[in-house]
DNA sequence: ATTAGGG
DNA sequence: CCCTAAT
């Protein structure tokens, strides 16, 4: 999810940490423009919380993991969306809100107020009133004061987290079992103890089912409007300990003051893949804005890879794995683990209970689900809105995104076990698994989120179905438009597994949290807090890519393509790239003409080292010497045209 | 949207 | 191939 730009955090003063790929360059050059794409997935984990509260509210939704026979797992997301909550109170729908701010939490009654003050109408007004007050909040005063006020907040336990630990008291009094629970040797209990508050009330920080560290907004650069004030928080979506500052921090986030919503949008709508939720609150509020597959704001590729399969465009997740061997008995040891875990995991589930009463002698393997990470979605809300009606509109795109069908999958050392059938033992999810070896994640409903491929670079599609004869170009030989209509290579009937393959198995070196760990210098608002959650669970490694764009198959070009780029080159000279892509290669849509400047510029590095020096399938030597030829003859060109401008600009001087 | 370059 | 900056 993105929270999109508009908030404004009062961060002024912080600079989003630069991220391995997508900032590496940025990075080098000291910028940090433009680079919060790494961030914004961040914001998941705003979702993530957002949506374990309502989780969490067994009145409004039910996750249930359900242990299948023994040892299938088949885990599944149920989600029950009670009437009450849709029908709440007057049109704002604060049954929803509720599920965020629940009794006896100082900080509820606040929202309550926030929420409960709001008539439709106001919320109508927001919007149009955000109009001209955009402009006004970047001052690093304000956001100084907000990092401040979010240091003392985070000195403050008790006095934070209230919101959550009530909801985590009702899960306490769930009639069912908590199943996911885990008692992991040491690390993880005694951890989660560590964290609770001496608070009776805040329970189970640990235990919830968020990525409460993780709230993060992050701002888009992109966006023109923008001030580029962020309020980054991470860039790690995996789960992260100590839940009890990230509280802090998404209260802190809710009630900020320095955020700001630009209101470029007076009528944003949900736009849900499901569009059932849509009609809802669009009336309700017309600041609120869910894209699925354009959410995904910052990257441009991005709508090329849209549709990503299910496998790529799960959510992200962020988890905690925590195994357990011991054959107990669901009634006694689940009252037990619900007591010790303070009630709750993200999902409980009778059924589950209920099935391991049946399989006795089964080893057990506990699961903890720390948190979930919502696919992205954007979000837009006028700055003028109340930090009630955000929660509400948070909460409303998450319960879009959770009704429209999410799945679960399943991800065991960072790669996906799709095997439903497998039994936990055979996949190796067993009580030998370290702490983060299993995962779990939201992904789209297959059903609805349509196959991955991008519509215009489907090589499902072959490039031409009708090969027709390269326009202008005058063709040396007909093979070249045979070639490069056709694309013959063989592999890309496989790019849906191989995209995926790529992405379940082979994580970048550079994903690694570790990575990221490093080069928070950058001041995040969890610095420290990262660090140590990324020592206690080092990473699924989850490609990168995944969330961001998806990068591009390789596809190396074959000969005639080579040919045909030279052709054109000769002919156009360099620099004229499109015009080079409409004549030789406008059949290839894969090709463009940055692909083709690319290649031409290897070709031209390619020429120049020795044969030996030569990767790749060769390129006849004779392509090669041309290659040479004509960059020598439009580089004098060039070099020409430049002087003789600089002659006519002299002259005009003087 | 293109072009030019660095990575 | 990707990412950006500059057009």
């Amino acid at each position: 999810m993105v929270l999109q730009k508009r908030l404004d955090y009062g961060f002024n003063g912080y600079q989003v940490p630069p991220v391995p790929r997508a900032t590496r360059s940025a990075r080098r050059r000291g910028s940090f423009k433009k680079k919060h794409e790494e961030n914004q997935i961040c914001a998941f984990d705003l979702l993530a919380i957002v949506a374990g509260k309502l989780l969490l509210d067994k009145k409004k939704l039910l996750p249930v993991l359900v242990i299948h026979q023994r040892t299938k797992i088949n885990v599944q997301l149920l989600i029950v969306l009670s009437k009450e909550s849709l029908v709440t109170q007057n049109d704002l729908n604060l049954g929803l809100a509720s599920a965020l701010t629940k009794p006896d939490c100082a900080e509820r009654s606040n929202a309550e107020r926030l929420v409960s003050g709001q008539t439709k109408n106001e919320i109508g007004t927001f919007a149009s009133k955000a109009e001209g007050d955009s402009s006004e909040y970047r001052e690093f005063g304000d956001c100084k004061s907000e990092a401040a006020t979010k240091r003392a907040v985070k000195d403050e336990p008790h006095k934070s987290g209230m919101v959550q630990s009530s909801t985590v008291v009702n899960m306490c009094n769930l009639e069912d079992p908590v199943v996911l629970d885990a008692k992991p040797p040491a690390l993880v209990s005694s951890d989660s103890r560590a964290k609770v508050p001496a608070c009776g009330n805040h329970i189970s920080n640990s235990s919830y089912p968020t990525n409460q560290d993780d709230l993060h907004v992050v701002s888009r650069d992109d966006d023109e409007n923008s001030s580029g004030c962020t309020h980054p928080i991470t860039t790690k979506k995996f789960f992260r300990p100590a839940p009890r500052i990230g509280d802090r921090r998404i209260r802190k986030f809710l009630a900020s003051k320095c955020w700001k919503v630009a209101p470029r949008l007076k009528d944003a709508t949900v736009s849900n893949s499901d569009g059932n939720f849509k009609p809802v609150f669009r009336k309700r509020q017309n600041c609120y804005r869910h894209q699925r597959s354009e959410r995904i704001y910052p990257f441009k590729k991005r709508k090329h890879f849209a549709y990503s399969s299910p496998s790529n465009s799960d959510g992200g997740m962020s988890c905690e794995f925590v195994s357990d061997l011991s054959l107990k008995g669901s009634n006694g040891d689940a009252s037990v683990s619900r007591s010790r875990m303070h009630g709750a995991t993200g999902a409980s589930s009778s059924f589950a209970g209920q099935r391991t009463s049946f399989l006795p002698r089964d080893s057990h393997v506990k699961l903890r689900i720390k948190s979930f990470s919502v696919p992205e979605f954007l979000i837009e809300i006028p700055e003028s809105s109340t930090v009630g009606s955000l929660k509400r509109t948070v909460m409303e795109a998450v319960t879009a995104i959770l009704g429209s069908g999410l799945h679960v999958g399943v991800l065991l050392q960072g790669k996906k076990v799709r095997e439903d059938n497998k039994t936990l033992r055979q996949t190796g999810i067993s009580h030998n698994n370290q702490l983060d070896a299993l995962g779990f994640c939201l992904e789209p409903n297959p059903s609805q989120t349509p196959p991955s491929l991008s519509p215009g670079d489907s090589p499902f599609l072959l490039q031409c179905d009708t090969p027709q004869p390269i326009r202008r170009y005058p063709p040396t030989t007909g093979e070249v438009h045979q070639d490069i209509c056709a694309d013959p290579e063989p592999h890309v009937n496989n790019l849906g597994n191989y995209i995926e393959s790529d992405h379940d198995s082979a994580p970048s070196p550079t994903d690694t949290s570790m990575d990221k760990s490093t080069n928070s210098k950058a001041l995040v608002a969890v610095p420290a807090m990262n660090v140590e959650a990324l020592a206690v669970v080092p990473a699924h490694q989850k490609s990168k890519r995944s969330e961001i764009a998806q990068r591009r198959i390789r596809r190396p070009f074959s000969v005639t393509e080579v040919e045909a780029l030279v052709h054109a080159v000769e002919k156009l000279g360099t620099g004229r790239w499109r015009d080079v892509k409409l004549q030789a290669f406008d059949n290839a849509k894969h090709r463009t003409y940055v692909d083709l400047k690319d290649k031409w510029k290897t070709l031209v590095h390619t020429a120049r080292i020795s044969p030996q020096q030569r990767r790749g399938a060769p390129v006849p030597q004779e392509l090669l010497d041309r290659v040479l030829t004509a960059h020598a003859y439009w580089s004098q060109q060039q070099a020409k045209q430049q002087f003789k401008h600089q002659q006519a600009e002299t002259c005009l001087l003087l």
